[in-house]
DNA sequence: TTTAATTTATTTGTCAAGTAAATTAATTAT
DNA sequence: ATAATTAATTTACTTGACAAATAAATTAAA
């Protein structure tokens, strides 16, 4: 007997979708370049605006585009990031799918190998910007917010010297779901991570020693995720014990 | 000087995603549950039905709700999966911000750490699952989809086994990424992956030897990487032959 | 009394045609 | 030259309709 495969009915959005993913990944349309108008294009594919709308939405969803309203706006194509995967990683966060200490465990495991091969990779402009990175973490806290950011800054500048954007990717997602953790909870940013941390870490890496800059990082990760899990369960009983 | 926060001036759709995002984290809908049809959200939040639509189509990209038209149809909450992960590599993957070589250098990396943490956690019903799949892998081929899922079933069991969520998503991103690519090549399943070749892995598994499984599935993911990075190369250069 | 055909109700999918609001460019008045 | 006004473009949003899918209820037929 022949096997047939269900013919599945697609939207009109959806198709709209596909044709202008397409054309952005085959390069027809660049970083920066705008889309035709929301009435162009529901003249080119002979359908409503509303149809149009709904698949810019999600395009929009998927990173490929952002709008701006007004005479020059429009529907701009932008350079994909990993702020999807990020996004992805933060709901299933939200909807309890995956927990703070799973996350570590595997952050714990795989950091480690990023600091390891940045230290293979040592240049003077990245040596430059590592330690620049650390003095600023030294700065007096004015927000935060900008005080996450700078504790972020030396791992986002490891993950780029591993020369792998997948790891890079990773890096970032996670540092980023830890901030928006971090600032849900508001702990003592000098309780929570005190300034210098990073130092071992840092050294190991200008010194151009893989081995131990993968211990120090080691250190640093299981130490600093043992601190979150720590504060974020006393935020989680707190908050239920308030509630109750 | 004070320091004000520039006033983001949000859509309607926007903001009807977030009320029924947190809604649905909350708890207040849960997995299966009808949202109100379009009709009644538009009725509840003021808003006309476009703008409720496109705040659906949203929410539909982040794989929190599926639709279904008809009498009993409707916006329907899904159970949030690995789904959105795997798209996003996906996208990243298509838009050429990630490449093979980068994903597999991740994945030689951590899934021996997966393989690690499944040998300590060897179960009679976990046992019973691998052997099965192991033998369902030497079945004739009826079709290369059919024939990737098969091959994929080692990996998706040891990464539940290592009782990690993140570790399992990230498998089976990565899994549902390398199937996109071989599906695209097309390759011969038998070259591509022959049989068996998952034998060492489950014997190491089942015989409760971390380091052991660690080491085969190492073994595995850089031969399985060179071969697939090897295959897809020529398919790319095959490919830009047959276009010029 | 089943069974088949038809009708009805519900819900999403789509369209058309507009108004509102944001934003920039062009024009006019000062 | 500067400020104020007007015009033009584009997205944001609304309203009101009809089409299509789907299941339940009803009716007709065997």
């Amino acid at each position: 007997m022949p096997k047939f495969k269900p013919v599945k009915q697609y939207r009109i959005s959806e198709e709209i979708v596909e044709q202008l993913k397409q054309s952005i990944l085959l390069g027809e349309f660049k970083a920066g370049d705008k889309l035709p108008s929301e009435r162009e294009l529901s003249e080119q594919f002979h359908v409503s605006r509303a149809a149009v709308r709904e698949a810019l939405r999600s395009l929009e969803i998927s990173g490929f585009i952002t709008t701006r309203q007004g005479a020059t706006g429009g529907a701009f194509v932008t350079d994909l990031t990993f702020q999807n995967l990020s996004n992805a990683f933060l709901d299933l966060f939200l909807a309890n799918k995956i927990s703070i200490p799973e996350i570590y465990q595997v952050r714990v495991f795989f950091e480690p190998e990023v600091a390891r091969l940045a230290a293979k990779n040592v240049t003077p402009e990245y040596a430059e910007r590592l330690k620049q990175a650390l003095e600023a973490e030294s700065d007096p806290i004015k927000s935060l917010s900008e005080d996450v950011d700078k504790k972020t800054a030396v791992h986002f500048i490891l993950a780029e010297m591993s020369g792998n954007h997948f790891y890079e990717s990773l890096v970032k997602s996670l540092m980023g779901l830890t901030k928006k953790i971090v600032e849900e909870v508001n702990p003592d940013p000098h309780v929570m991570h005190p300034a210098g941390m990073h130092r071992p870490i840092v050294e190991a890496v200008l010194s151009g020693d893989p081995e131990k800059a993968a211990k120090a990082m080691e250190e640093h990760a299981i130490e600093f995720g043992k601190n979150l899990i720590k504060i974020e369960k006393a935020y989680r009983e707190k908050k239920s014990f308030q509630m109750s």
